[in-house]
DNA sequence: GTATTAACCGTCCGATCGGTCAGCTCGCAG
DNA sequence: CTGCGAGCTGACCGATCGGACGGTTAATAC
């Protein structure tokens, strides 16, 4: 138990919650039940306060939603910038686009999850779908610069080969939940990933 | 145009849909919005009758889940059962399960899609959510006595290395669509996933 | 032509959905 | 002790939800 060298400014008004705790609790939620499977009137429940109180921090349920889904995308097109940005073989980037990424699945796993999950049903939804496939798109041409280099096996379609490789990135929100051993599961990752389940001859 | 050499037996009664076709297009629908986002009058515009009348085919919304869900289960535990039955070294006995659990998955995709997205809201979906965790502790323990044999990497928990290893399987829900291109993508998976992307040295 | 079988329709229901609105409560600042 | 900002309540709304029910229609079988 530390104490937190007091950053944060006096709160004003009556003590509650603020948007940002309605938005952690709502997320946890959402990817519990699903978004659509989650009430107004289950979240209040869990928040301890009525439904109509939760429209006094946030305008609506889609918003929680954008709100979400938008801060999991900013994240990881963070990551993309940095990969970018390295001098060097297209399959360096490309390694640290895949560590990266996992480290923003992991710091940012609620909200990750629920942008994996989006269906495209709504405004909101399908311009988070158009977001991702803008990333899944660099990470394709990516594998593709990377096998023309001659540093990604070129028996399998650079595509497929984008596509597994983030399929078992993406994974982890399935499955990874932290301070739960699993330490260094970037490490694990690229190296499963990289050079196979297999041992080497 | 090849005509189907008439295997099916007369039908009785007023033509249209039966519980067959109504279970495709009801999770053909649910995959494509959520299922908690199709609403069973979203399903009646679809397959062009009124809700009342689905109700003659299937006693309920869940049970057309129940109906899906089951039937991939029940196809992956075939692959299973095969899987278990072999002779030899146990990751022969993965790549047999990976391989197989491919095919499942192409041939049985929309069912599989459905199952590898309950949440466990309800009776029928937390039973589900048991199957798939049977499958995952075989598959766990296939991978642990695999890397005893010293045929997988030591440096990576087996636990770890199962859930990447089907994170990947799984992912082709997500982006494997039939007939285009994509050719023995079952191959496609055992490479990568077993020897990684990157070139051997 | 008359059963039998299977598919379907129209109407209705109680519950729940996301959301609105006017007013109330709590705590700090001056 | 008053003003005010932030958080919250309770009552309510139209729409939609999954589902029930009694009657109808279209095909084959005899």
């Amino acid at each position: 138990m530390t104490t937190t060298p007091q950053a944060r400014t006096v709160r004003r008004g009556r003590p509650g919650h603020d948007l940002e705790s309605v938005l952690q609790i709502a997320v946890r939620l959402f990817n519990e039940r699903g978004y659509d499977g989650t009430s107004m009137e289950d979240l209040a429940r869990k928040l301890g306060i009525t439904k109509s109180a939760i429209y006094h921090h946030v305008p609506s349920k889609q918003e929680l939603l954008r709100l979400a889904v938008d801060r999991a995308l900013d994240r990881l097109f963070g990551v993309v910038a940095r990969a970018e940005a390295i001098d060097g073989r297209a399959i360096e980037r490309l390694e640290y686009l895949v560590r990266g990424s996992v480290a923003v699945l992991v710091e940012q796993l609620p909200f990750v999850t629920l942008l994996l999950r989006v269906h495209g049903n709504t405004k909101v939804e399908r311009a988070a779908l158009a977001r991702r496939r803008e990333f899944d798109r660099i990470v394709a041409n990516l594998v593709t610069e990377a096998e023309n280099d001659g540093d990604i096996r070129p028996d399998v379609d650079p595509a497929v080969t984008a596509r597994l490789l983030f399929g078992m990135v993406n994974s982890l929100i399935e499955w990874y939940r932290p301070g739960r051993g699993d330490s260094d599961i970037a490490e694990a990752v690229a190296r499963i990933a990289f050079d196979g389940i297999r041992v080497r001859a």
